[in-house]
DNA sequence: TGATCAAATCACCAGACGGTTAATTAGCCC
DNA sequence: GGGCTAATTAACCGTCTGGTGATTTGATCA
């Protein structure tokens, strides 16, 4: 019946759902407590304090999702169906890294080698699927990725404007579908112009991408 | 020297900074006072409380940014370059709708009709450009829409993503100029499949999408 | 069983915060 | 000048909030 551990996991959750809703400045330690069924004392026991949980919460959050590329299809009209349900199935995500934008000192706490990591491996599998033709060889791919996620995740990081725009609640199962078309369309629109989509694990024959060859990666 | 309206800009001015970098509820109504260099007492005698203030603020940081679409060009590069610019400039624009998309309780408040307006006009805007063929006519405008507002707002909601992705702030010169270039290619790709980049129609035609003539210089 | 120590609880605090009461002062009309 | 109104200020209040010191309780082991 006594168990630190879980204790500490009980706080983590009710924690991550009451800074997702509120934000640190507007979370209560007493909310968090009340959600977790634990005093509140022992928030500050287990803790330190509100801020530090709360950057344990965004670091456990961003670590978490680490993985979710692993499986990225090379063609992106997949991998686009894949990462808009991703965001829509995680919304709690979306919302912590809003917090975590909007958030102006908290300055590279959150940013841990790791996600560092995680985002090079992710630009450069995508730099792969161009190489592999499955990309129009032409954008800049670091350009190309952040408006892919741009893509994928402002209907849930801003509802109000998807809502005002297409006068749906982006959880509405006839937005889903509509969105999921449309992110198709895009998908393929990438590719290169020669091919309308690329066949899936051709993989063996590169496209050549005569000029394109430079890496004006960032850093 | 007594002037109600000119301390209500002062308190206006000075509570868009507040709320724009700490949000609602992690502002203070004496560090607006403060910032203002008015009498705490007069917020609450001008507005009556810190969230009909906010609301307030919210309300009119919308409605002004209604003029910024009536000049859209036709074109979809040149639009994506433009709406670019405008989130670049104005930051704390993107900021408030960030906190709003947050505000869980916000509801329908800051939904009033012509906001609404503005974005029935805007997908009619890309709608028209659709039939003139500037734009394929495959997609769904409404979803096409949104993804280009994401496009742009993105780097400037998610600065910390933008420079985990490019290795770049949102607000480096550098930054720009590729996040232009890559604007450009992506406008000319939702260009009709015959057509690379559509004409502009009245004006002198531009050197066509080949790429390297344009002028990328920052500002 | 009883000593021990960590897990959990209780009661409380100092300061901050949004908001208010009441007094003061500046402009304005006569 | 003198009264009148409204803009402005000073001082204050009740409540909430993150955080803490002291205490109790339960498990573990000799």
């Amino acid at each position: 019946m006594r168990d630190l551990a879980r204790t500490r996991e009980k706080i983590l959750e009710a924690a991550r759902a009451e800074f997702c809703a509120k934000g640190l400045a507007g979370a209560r330690t007493a909310a968090i407590a009340r959600r977790a069924g634990v005093n509140k004392r022992m928030l500050f026991y287990c803790f330190g304090s509100k801020e530090d949980l709360y950057y344990e919460i965004l670091r456990r959050k961003s670590a978490e999702s680490e993985r979710f590329l692993e499986s990225m299809p090379d063609r992106m009209s997949a991998a686009l169906v894949q990462w808009d349900e991703k965001c829509r199935e995680d919304v709690d995500w979306v919302r912590l890294l809003e917090w975590e934008a909007l958030d102006l000192s908290a300055g590279p706490v959150v940013i841990q080698p790791a996600r560092r990591r995680f985002f090079k491996a992710a630009v450069a599998k995508l730099r792969l699927a161009q190489e592999q033709g499955h990309l129009s060889d032409e954008p800049d791919i670091a350009h190309l990725f952040i408006s892919l996620v741009a893509v994928t995740l402002f209907p849930y990081a801003f509802p109000q404007l998807a809502r005002l725009i297409t006068g749906m609640a982006p959880t509405d199962e006839n937005f889903l579908a509509e969105r999921t078309e449309f992110l198709r369309w895009l998908g393929d629109r990438l590719a290169p112009r020669g091919r309308p989509a690329a066949r899936r694990e051709g993989a063996a024959q590169r496209a050549d991408g005569a000029g394109s060859g430079e890496r004006r990666g960032p850093r």
